[in-house]
DNA sequence: TCGATATGAAACCATTTGGTTCCCTTTTCT
DNA sequence: AGAAAAGGGAACCAAATGGTTTCATATCGA
């Protein structure tokens, strides 16, 4: 069935607003309570529980639960939809072997 | 100076409206001027022009004044932004290998 | 020159967005 | 048991967003 997803928020939507981009950079490091996430911010507690909804409507976070906390972390899967529509751009400004340059530059495995 | 860019629109913003995300596919296929553009698109003239402003603002187009046209054009540079963001995330979905093998069998040049 | 074409600018409007405060429920600690 | 901690939900608010209609301006063609 398609009822899998049905992501109410867009990754591109989610992804345009600056808190939203660094939630996520600070969930790639390692999975936060809420309280410790919204340490980091301006903002009071609520707002950044609405972002964190919004990137978990994208699929961009998972949250779990543990004793009462609700800890989020990043889901880095829907952002290869945006990495499959930027691959059409490419071709503008890059011929294949400068990006494949970069690319193993890039490369530290 | 700074005076080269300070760029009003984010591209992050730019791109997160479908319809602009349209235009820029429209425009990366050919110049046009607003009119051509416009007709492919269920809303006004003037909406369309709002949204190739908002592209024009993240420098993702290009306008050129020709006779009492303004032709568009698609000016990819601001997306490698996106790109270099998104190379952030890369490691967690993709070892380089697979990564790779994308990248060879997507070259037709 | 005069009408039609192409576009931008301004004013306006409804909805969405990003934030707040206040309150409720669940869990933990002593 | 009772207080404190953690987080979600609801109501509210100002500003931004995406659209409209109307008007003004510049250019083109006959």
């Amino acid at each position: 069935m398609t009822g899998s997803a049905a992501p109410k928020h867009d990754v591109f939507q989610a992804i345009a607003d600056p808190t939203r981009r660094s939630l996520l950079r600070l969930l790639g490091e390692e999975e936060l309570p809420v309280n410790a996430i919204s340490s980091h911010y301006p903002m009071t507690r609520t707002a950044v529980s609405k972002h964190l909804r919004i990137l978990s409507e994208a699929g961009l976070v998972k949250e779990r639960k543990v004793g009462r906390e609700t800890r989020y972390r990043l889901e880095p899967e829907p952002l290869r939809e945006l990495q499959e529509w930027l691959a059409y751009y490419e071709r503008f400004w890059s011929n294949k072997l400068a990006a494949l340059k970069r690319f193993v530059e890039d490369d530290e495995t």
